[in-house]
DNA sequence: GACTAATTAGCACATTTGTGCTACATTAAT
DNA sequence: ATTAATGTAGCACAAATGTGCTAATTAGTC
């Protein structure tokens, strides 16, 4: 069930702490922000969020409070029967948050700003965001990124007699072949903000 | 300047503890994982971190660490020349990291995992996620998720004099155009894992 | 209106935890 | 080899912080 009241007020104070990366607040915190001069509300309230599973409390522990997915993730819906409203949703196949997490990328990887229609067939769109994990090699077929004299491009990799083949989806632009490219890494995913 | 060896460890450390949205750790809790007797080691590899501006650190404040994109997200390049490994890139466009954030939609926004292929047009494919925006109303043109008997559809959206009409971007499915349609809310943005 | 459950106030106490300071060890440069 | 810079150890102290308990207040129900 849905927090409510107060009880929903200290969790989006949680919440909203976390997600700027910042220290999480202590119990004093949380009742000055909502508002009580005793921790004991506090107390009170944490202790429903955590029978309702969005935090968990550590014990002895400064600050000690420990978000679930259910709290700051976003819900990923299979199927949805008519009968039953999205609110009443409350087996969703998962929660997502972090794009690299999703991903299954490492630290050390990043992500470029798609230019260009070269790629509209595979489904990557001018400003498109591609996630590159990086390596050297890469099996024939694969969509990834490479440096091609001074630009970097997206394409599908073939690996020919003749060198190199970079493939783009799009019927406009002619395959490159060359022995000069390098590689940056295959692309692990893409991410579209709508207009 | 990347950070190296202790430094590196102990950024690593704390950088785990965000990502599973766990409390932050202590001086001393980073001195016994990081394998230092004394909490002054960690203090002088703190200092070098937040110099470098991958962390802040809050005086007086306990788990006091504050980290920044740098540490946490995955860099989005614009351009790179070819003379530049990307290792150079100092001055990336920014960094993204939570989807959400990413897209700009809010804490009762969801997620559905979209089946067939009938929006490959629009660049949304088998597999793909999109991140519904809750709301009653829809422009003219714009992609919405929609209930339709008892399934749900992601479809592009016209208003007309017979009603809505659901338009797929596939040349293999028609028009759907009714009144019974209820309307989910419209599509903010698509996440893509490749294979 | 009476009665019960839900919610908030107030406060003392023991740990946890950041800070300051001095000394020791290790590495790099000359 | 000497010297300086870099990295560690140890420890005392004050403040921050979770915990326990009792009482007061408010909201809900019959």
């Amino acid at each position: 069930m849905q927090p409510h009241g107060k009880t929903r007020e200290i969790l989006d104070i949680i919440v909203d702490r976390f997600k700027n990366h910042g220290t999480p607040p202590t119990l004093r915190d949380l009742a000055k922000e909502a508002g009580f001069s005793s921790t004991w509300p506090v107390r009170y309230h944490l202790n429903k969020l955590a029978e309702a599973g969005y935090i968990k409390m550590k014990k002895n522990i400064s600050r000690g409070i420990e978000l679930m997915d259910q709290a700051t993730g976003v819900p990923i819906l299979g199927n949805i029967s008519a009968g039953r409203p999205i609110e009443a949703i409350e087996n969703p196949e998962g929660y997502i948050d972090s794009v690299a997490d999703y991903l299954g990328v490492k630290n050390d990887s990043f992500a470029l700003k798609v230019k260009g229609d070269s790629m509209i067939g595979a489904g990557i769109f001018d400003g498109d965001i591609v996630f590159v994990r990086r390596q050297q090699t890469a099996d024939d077929g694969e969509i990834v990124a490479a440096i091609i004299g001074d630009e970097v491009t997206v394409k599908r990799f073939f690996l020919t007699d003749r060198g190199i083949e970079l493939r783009a989806e799009n019927p406009k632009y002619g395959p490159i072949i060359t022995k000069q490219a390098q590689l940056l890494g295959r692309i692990a995913g893409v991410v579209r903000k709508m207009r």
